[in-house]
DNA sequence: ATTATATCGTTCGATATCGAACTTTATGGA
DNA sequence: TCCATAAAGTTCGATATCGAACGATATAAT
């Protein structure tokens, strides 16, 4: 006798479950995507970090980079010290809290980041004659607001 | 001057990177709600594999699974061997090919995807409040759509 | 039948991940 | 001021991931 009363009649968990299940797959194969183009050496998580702070803004901590990503901090410091020796990010002393750093992108940084996504322009162009680019722009503002309440709603 | 003569006018390579960069987001916040859920011992992976396996069908074998997830077959044998010690699926010769295996999920298999599925119950609750779940549900075959293009168009 | 080549799964070694303990600096009382 | 507690980042040890090499079996050609 599933939900009787519920205010929402209809909506079972493995329906939402099935959502994330789509996103996870999605995300698994565009990863896989994109991976291939990277330049070795480089991981997914390098350039999401350099995303995050174009996308954001650089002057991030270490902390506030991992809770973003929802990684411990100790997985951090080793993703940030392969940035920092390919010269892709700089660590600046805190200027208010002489416990904490700032991470600040170098120019590369930023360059290496635009060429990156430029790298996936191959893939999407053979992958135009099939997905429905024009609808793929429509859904992201969707996206976004999902992702945004998420981000609000969690713990850590 | 981009794409003067793009047959696809106003859809610039960031745009598109925008829809996959949400879908990642939105990945990593789900995994991680879902995360905190499950018993200790139990990764993600685990879950994932059980399943695939009710979702396609099981008695696949472990290089089928390495395929629809994406990773090494070196990563599966790892995986399937922690479900297997758990009494989850159930690893037997295959039938028709020597070097072969199949993977078949064990009673104990599939309560435990259904009880995991369960626990996600109260996430989705505390979410609704928020969330349209309703949105969500019209979403998810637009996202299987491309889930199915990426993976027809995919070279692994 | 025999041999060459391809394929499946495992093993191994190197790297990545991450919880817990630790160091250093901040903060908030007495 | 001094001390207890908290917080930021690193270190360390254990586990996970994954490319490459390997052994076993299958397939194809002669």
């Amino acid at each position: 006798m599933p939900d009787e009363d519920a205010p929402n009649p209809g909506i079972a968990p493995g329906t939402v479950f099935a959502f994330f299940n789509e996103i996870g797959i999605i995300q698994q194969l565009s990863r896989a995507m994109f991976e291939a183009r990277l330049p070795d050496g480089i991981i997914v998580q390098h350039f999401s970090v350099l995303n995050h702070l174009i996308r954001v803004a650089d002057g991030r901590t270490p902390l506030e980079l991992s809770r973003a990503f929802q990684v411990p901090k100790a997985s951090l410091t080793n993703t940030l010290a392969g940035l920092e020796k390919r010269g892709l990010v700089e660590m600046r002393p805190h200027p208010k809290d002489g416990r904490s750093k700032q991470v600040w992108l170098t120019e590369e940084g930023r360059a290496f980041r635009d060429h990156a996504i430029s790298l996936l322009v191959p893939d999407i162009l053979a992958l135009s004659d099939k997905l429905d680019l024009e609808e793929l722009m429509r859904l992201t503002p969707r996206l976004t607001e999902i992702r945004k309440i998420l981000d609000e709603n969690r713990n850590t």
